[in-house]
DNA sequence: CTTAACTCTTTACTCTCGCTAACTTCCAAT
DNA sequence: ATTGGAAGTTAGCGAGAGTAAAGAGTTAAG
């Protein structure tokens, strides 16, 4: 049935590590910054254009309510604007303003850092593995 | 410098990756059972022995109160007990009791069960690719 | 031998970020 | 027209980690 027999220790590895090395992205986080979630929320209205919250909440898989303070966090700094659904007035279109791109642009590096210096640390080996394993990584997360 | 030029769009994917994949494993862990961390420093002690708190502490790479914490709720549930250390009476000797091992194992079969499934449908490259990319993300999350 | 400085652990408090439950407003189908 | 369901928000809760500071113990300097 299973294709290839994910064994337990390697399941259980794989736990730990991304929940340890989240542990670490986290706290090098700048102060001033964004949170991994605002970020990632303002990256993907940057680069796709405009959503209602409810989209974004799939996207992000997180609950309404949660995306609902992840946006208000964002629009007390500006970075996005919430207006009236043209069609269905129960639905809210939440689209980035101008300063958005820059500052998505600006944490992103800051946030990037201590990852981007451990990253240049591995060997030419290690990196391409990192980089193989990246789209699996992703499907998962997305699963 | 840098052996392979991270570029910017693998660290920014890999940091979402493992930020939201570890916002996933939190989520889908049973109600009864351990935090991950608690599991974590319990099969520390369990398969390494006893160590005062500051060295699990370091060990998490966590900070002394929160393994505090975290050592409380194991000994609440009996799991660990607390002894003066032989030699320097500020310390204290953490040690894993006679249940643990048992709690750990079941715990830790729930608690992959999530990543378990997902990595069941796989295919086998891409299994490959993570077990592969599993020692990285090691050496990442302990830096 | 006494005092000062340092270490380990714990307590108290705060913050972030997710969740569920419940409410409001609105649409759509009978 | 009414009723059922959907989108968003509000309110409140809980997990988990951090900082600051106190308490107890140790080590080193004079």
């Amino acid at each position: 049935m299973s294709p290839s027999e994910p064994d337990r220790a390697t399941v259980a590895a794989l736990r730990a590590s991304v929940l340890k090395l989240s542990r670490r992205l986290r706290n090098q986080r700048a102060d001033e910054t964004l949170s991994p979630t605002q970020l990632s929320v303002l990256t993907v209205l940057v680069v796709r254009g405009a959503m209602t919250p409810g989209e974004l909440a799939r996207q992000e898989k997180v609950q309404p309510p949660s995306m609902t303070r992840v946006i208000a966090g964002l629009e007390e700094r500006g970075l996005v604007r919430r207006e009236p659904h043209p069609d269905d007035r129960r639905q809210v279109v939440v689209s980035a303003t101008e300063p958005a791109a820059a500052v998505v642009e600006e944490n992103r590096r800051l946030g990037n850092a201590w990852l981007a210096e451990h990253l240049a640390r591995l060997t030419p080996e290690e990196n391409e593995a990192l980089r193989a394993a990246l789209p699996v990584l992703e499907k998962l997360a997305q699963a």
